[in-house]
DNA sequence: CGTTGTGAAATGATTCACAGCT
DNA sequence: AGCTGTGAATCATTTCACAACG
């Protein structure tokens, strides 16, 4: 089968994960890898690992598995992070500072292009290689420095105005941190990492006695 | 119906969602709600609401909706959150100090007991209040401060023996910051936060020009 | 023989729709 | 009338199992 059809939720989450596993094959150059392989560092079942990547194409090969360089090739541009998205980042308070040093950004295609806080007492510092910028400065930045997607690394109580104005200023799509739900109309993509989620997750599995894996990630999840 | 039966993944995240719009409601001193209001706050349907909380007991009245009170108090219970629990968090970079300023953790039935990191020049200095101990110190603390949780904000190759270390030293769940796997026995209970997942998921969803809300997670999930 | 891709079956989750209570 | 709790129906995802290929 080929192309457009609909992708399962769960099927584009995991192609992430099989992205990041084949990414390190590559780095200790292994050539091919089955699905029953692949499966068993993700803890997937085989079957499971075909079928997602089968959405898409079929570039496996029979008694041989996938060749890793081309599988990451494929996946790159299926996640579209073959490309490098500039991003704003909103919010320079310690999570903000924390995101920013997170080294993995530009490796996997995203660069920070501007950062904005709605703090006077920060607005002209520098946060790395950014100084911190009035969140008037948004709209005109986002169109000079071709930004597609924003963060939101503020408190809950103003991220929705900050969503409001990261949309309104063109961006695709937001990763939110605030603990809410954020209300967008269809056009832009949200994707949300709840700590507070995370957390309760966990002392809910825990409690039950639940045991095993629990899915979270930042879940991006939830809202 | 009553009690134990197995609760779905899917029902457990939203149950997060629920208790905070509660609280939200609750501050503003609201005395009953129903499953289509609620429902309507988090962007789901009145049946889902009705039927996740139905899996725990009966507690909403017909012809009235659920008293928000009551149903906090219950959904905390639910949650383990009625209780305090006490936390280890290993790794004292960036983002394990954007953690320990999380101001939400108190407040939420969490409290960081301990901090340790494996830098020696590290170790001694202090992060907020707490003393950064060597891991060498981890099972007497976990033992001594009655810690349950752990929480690993280390990088990627470093997280499953700190993940081992922890389990050793008797912690029954971990909250997983770093990209990778974690491989642990089915006692314990892992919840993952994945930024990794959580921003390519974005740039899919972008690039699909998929639009709409995006899970992510916190989903407790995934690992 | 090992391994893929994929229909068909099984399992899981959501939505519908309505009896019954207030 | 308004609203809950819940079986039944629908929809989504995973697992099974196997024909076809290298």
């Amino acid at each position: 089968m080929n192309q457009r059809q609909r992708i399962p939720r769960p099927t584009a989450k995991r192609l992430s994960l099989y992205l990041r596993e084949l990414e390190n094959r590559a780095r200790h150059q292994q050539g091919t890898i089955s699905s029953k392989q692949l499966g068993a560092a993700l803890g997937l079942t085989d079957a499971q690992v075909r079928k997602d990547l089968a959405y898409f194409g079929q570039f496996g090969h029979p008694g041989i598995g996938y060749h890793i360089a081309e599988l990451v090739a494929r996946l790159r541009k299926i996640l579209g992070t073959d490309r490098t998205w500039n991003t704003a980042l909103v919010g320079a308070g310690n999570l903000g500072r924390a995101l920013m040093a997170y080294a993995g950004w530009r490796a996997r295609g995203f660069d920070v292009a501007a950062v904005f806080d709605a703090d006077a007492d920060k607005i002209g510092t520098m946060l790395e290689n950014h100084r911190i910028r009035p969140m008037s400065d948004l709209a005109t930045l986002v169109d000079e420095r071709d930004i597609k997607l924003g963060i939101i690394a503020v408190p809950g109580p103003t991220a929705q105005g900050v969503a409001d104005a990261l949309i309104d200023a063109g961006v695709l799509g937001i990763l939110n941190f605030a603990p809410i739900r954020l209300d967008v109309h269809d056009k832009v993509s949200v994707t949300s990492v709840d700590l507070t989620v995370s957390l309760e997750q966990l002392a809910f599995q825990v409690s039950l006695g639940l045991t095993g894996e629990g899915e979270a990630s930042a879940d991006v999840g939830l809202d």
